[in-house]
DNA sequence: GATAAAATACTGACTGGTCGGTATGTTACT
DNA sequence: AGTAACATACCGACCAGTCAGTATTTTATC
């Protein structure tokens, strides 16, 4: 059962009220969880009723994997195009890490909004997959800019690329962990000189 | 005078009551979340009525505190334990690493806990500085250790203990968090060796 | 060492409120 | 006039928390 999602009704009235209404959603989901966020909040928070969310969206359930979808993809956009291949390692290392933490610094709640998908994807085996899947999309790209790295003799060859993209994933998503839940101690932008230098030390030959 | 007819083993009560009722919970706030998850569901797991859980609990909202509490407490003390001091760090390294990641092996609802621990914390400013103290802590632990170290020569002497401290944590917990929400391709276990390898050559002097 | 009284542990029906979803009506656009 | 977008009022299911009563254990009294 397949939720499809609901092809977005054409622009009629007003402005793209489905757009405005997963903006809105955002907020609210980030601030009370996707159980306690009401329907009733949201469009309250939109400008709109209950009847508009309905056109746009099956269920409640449907709006989450609306933004799932499109964090995902925008976050994956956002990372290949910072990937324009930059010879140094280093440089690309950098690139990539403050693309990322820029990211989050110019949208605080996407720190929010992501421990709510993995909450729910630890109990909701669809949303688990859809995730998993990301984070596959996130290894072969990360797999691709290492091995060419290393073909160009920028990287050390004793090294599982496939291990070194999980750890290199691994880092970046703790650390962003850490900042967010601790961010009196932890600051994300303070870490980005020192990440970039040790992640590049590590991969760089002797 | 005549026995009356009760089942044998008679149920203790009390004491026991509220540690079985916490762990019926861990199941159900796993499986539901803490906001799906129903006082009667988790009492009817338990094998209880639903008084006897606000003989126990004044909320719902306290049960999921007493839950917090009970895993960071244990999981600090199972840290303490593990970090005697073994004398060359990578082999501590293994040892630590084993141990957190046995701790999952062994109870794989923690995964799902966490991330609602997490997921909560992004929301309850109470809860998050709970975490952050749990972060602190884990900190404050790791930087005497490598202090250790250092002073024995065995860590360089060239790195910030609070910035590796943070990276190794960033490290472990994103390797978690991969493991378990991909685990078809990231697997814990085949990261041990490899960790501990990288982890260690990064520590060590040159 | 029996028994009553008090304290404690637990039961489960009930309530008051909440909220996702729907039914039906209204407005704007073609 | 017909249709898609939106509004509003409503319903039924669900659920945290309460409370009055029951069961069991502990303490007090003789």
């Amino acid at each position: 059962m397949t939720a499809v999602l609901k092809d977005p009704p054409r622009r009629r009235r007003g402005q793209d009220t489905r757009a405005r209404l997963m903006e809105a959603a955002i907020g609210v989901l980030a601030r009370s969880g996707f159980d306690r966020a009401t329907v009733d909040e949201i469009v309250r928070e939109a400008g709109f009723s209950k009847g508009a969310f309905y056109v746009h969206f099956e269920t409640k359930e449907d709006l989450f994997w609306a933004m799932l979808e499109e964090r995902i993809s925008r976050q994956q956009e956002a990372f290949r195009q910072t990937v324009a291949h930059t010879q140094p390692l280093a440089d690309n290392m950098r690139m990539i890490l403050s693309g990322v933490f820029g990211l989050l610094r110019d949208d605080p709640l996407w720190g929010s909004l992501y421990a709510e998908f993995a909450a729910h994807a630890s109990r909701n085996e669809k949303v688990r997959q859809r995730l998993a899947a990301m984070y596959e999309r996130w290894r072969e790209l990360i797999v691709d800019l290492l091995s060419a790295s290393r073909d160009a003799g920028r990287t050390r060859k004793d090294i599982d690329l496939q291990f070194a993209a999980t750890l290199l994933i691994a880092t970046v998503e703790g650390s962003i962990m850490q900042s967010h839940l601790a961010p009196e101690t932890v600051r994300l932008e303070a870490m980005l000189e020192p990440l970039t230098r040790t992640l590049s030390e590590w991969l760089a030959p002797d």
